[in-house]
DNA sequence: TTCTGTTATAGTTTTTATCTATATAGAAGC
DNA sequence: GCTTCTATATAGATAAAAACTATAACAGAA
């Protein structure tokens, strides 16, 4: 069937114009290369040596088929190079998914570190509602994704991150709260802005609503957290937003004022998850751990990790 | 050591998400492509896949080596196909070697008849002296030349092709002869040019002038026949030119006699040689048959064939 | 001719690829 | 929670191949 070594074979003998001499750099005996090389003749067809005792020199065809077979070689050491790269795990290119009420806040401040610490470590990364990003993790279109609690499959492996607030903004205007603060029962009968459904915080506001008593207005609803702010300073209503995207987003914070609730759960849970069988899962573990200690470090403030869940 | 029939099953894993498929379409058994899959692994020091029970799919190093392998498989596709084409001899280029007072005066006439004949078969043309030509087949720098006789070397296969005229050719003025002919005693103390000793006709004609007690001029020698009838034509002298030459060149036959001598043996005679351990000595036979027929159908005023010495 | 160096062939051993049979382990269904 | 189904892995045996040693064949040189 020419085999590799078959080839490799013939382009020694080529180069050496012997058989002997051929067989001595290839460390085989003679007789094994004389065997295998007559086996590659009759497998191309082709008779590629001309052998004489004085030397074994190409055919006409022999010397035509050669560039061929050293291409063919070529590519074999090009994709031997490139596994060697690859061998280092953290030197593949991971497919990450996200979704959209959190990826563009959050990865602009952790993708530097990940690039600093797995520096051969290349992420692509993709938005997808949380659903998707699960079915995508489990059916394989992803290597890992962060996506927010609860999961509904039970077959992935879970790390959880950090907890992230709602805070609870509104129209300067509004004048809502004097020092920034509001006790959870004033939050009862008020009007809340949200997503549509189809994102993850339209569940998660609603939750929230149901249980203090506010009432998630259904007539208007943002397509992204970015009208959502619109929405609020245009002066629709109060919402809650993600404390990532208030510290990412909120460049004009004259327009809006942004309230946290005293003694609340106001908060969503973000996790990375993986296929449990994922032969690199060591180095999303890695990876979780490294989001965890960045969040620690930089964004405590702002967000609270779990180093004791999960994983 | 990474074989290609590894690679091409790790192909075909990848194809079809599933050992046991891929198993099937390759027509083997199951256990088989887990365990060369496994040492394919294992000599790239990588995991390729990610085995689990619903399906085997790449891992992000294996999903990058796939192009990688793809590439390897091609090329070598590529080098089969090339060889099948090769697998027809006179598929191939053949260097031939011919000697600077006969190939561009031959093969004009020969060359369409053989992509005639051999409509896949390429002749790579380099001219070099005579003696430079059988050095050049023996030591392979040729496949195969055209030489005159006798030869040097006595290690080459020969294929006498023909017997090419001399032609005694004078300028016109000289008037030398009034019917085209002449008797060979009339060249007794004539003098004769000739061309520099590097070119095998110096020695022809000296063996001519030797013989009919002409006299070689040494004083003034041509670098190539068209210096040599520029010689001629300026009235330097006569001289001995081939036949073939004389039929290609002399395209103002008013400036020059062309000569017959009568009852002498003025020709020289031409040969295709080759080694005799070449695998494709059989086309070079069938070559020199067509160059001796092609001679013998639109030459035969100018050149006798040989058709039964050597070969 | 004989000697020398090169390739081819014969016969054997080792290695490798492949097979069958079976173990193992998730996922799905009862 | 147990069984069943399905996919992959492992074990052991067999077949194929590639390798070796020894030797034959053969051309060129002495």
């Amino acid at each position: 069937m020419a085999t590799l070594k078959q080839i490799q074979y013939f382009q020694t003998v080529a180069e050496t114009q012997s058989i002997r001499r051929a067989a001595d750099r290839l460390a085989i005996a003679q007789p094994t290369l004389s065997t295998q090389l007559a086996a590659l003749e009759k497998s191309l067809g082709i008779t590629l040596f001309e052998r004489t005792r004085r030397l074994t020199q190409l055919t006409p065809a022999g010397r035509q088929l050669l560039p061929a077979v050293k291409q063919v070689i070529a590519q074999w050491h090009e994709m031997r190079e490139l596994a060697h790269t690859l061998s280092d795990t953290a030197a593949s290119t991971h497919r990450l998914g996200v979704p959209p009420t959190l990826g563009p806040y959050l990865l602009p401040n952790i993708v530097p570190s990940i690039h600093q610490q797995f520096d051969r470590l290349k992420l692509y990364v993709r938005e997808d509602p949380p659903s998707q990003l699960e079915t995508g993790v489990v059916e394989g279109r992803y290597d890992l994704a962060l996506v927010p609690l609860p999961l509904r499959s039970d077959n992935l492996t879970v790390d959880v991150l950090f907890r992230e607030p709602l805070m609870l903004v509104a129209a300067r205007e509004a004048n809502l709260a004097q020092n920034g603060v509001l006790r959870e029962q004033e939050l009862a009968g008020m009007s809340i802005l949200g997503l549509d459904e189809r994102h993850q915080l339209h569940r998660e506001v609603q939750r929230i609503c149901e249980r203090t008593g506010a009432v998630l207005n259904r007539d208007y609803e943002g397509t992204s957290l970015d009208t959502l702010r619109q929405m609020v300073v245009m002066g629709m209503g109060v919402a809650f937003l993600p404390a990532l995207y208030i510290r990412s987003e909120i460049h004009r914070p004259e327009e809006l004022d942004v309230i946290r609730i005293e003694g609340a759960r106001l908060y969503r849970e973000h996790a990375l998850v993986y296929r449990p069988g994922s032969p690199v899962r060591r180095l999303y573990q890695d990876l979780a751990n490294l989001v965890r200690e960045r969040m620690a470090n930089a964004f405590a403030d702002v967000v609270t990790p779990i180093f004791d869940r999960g994983g």
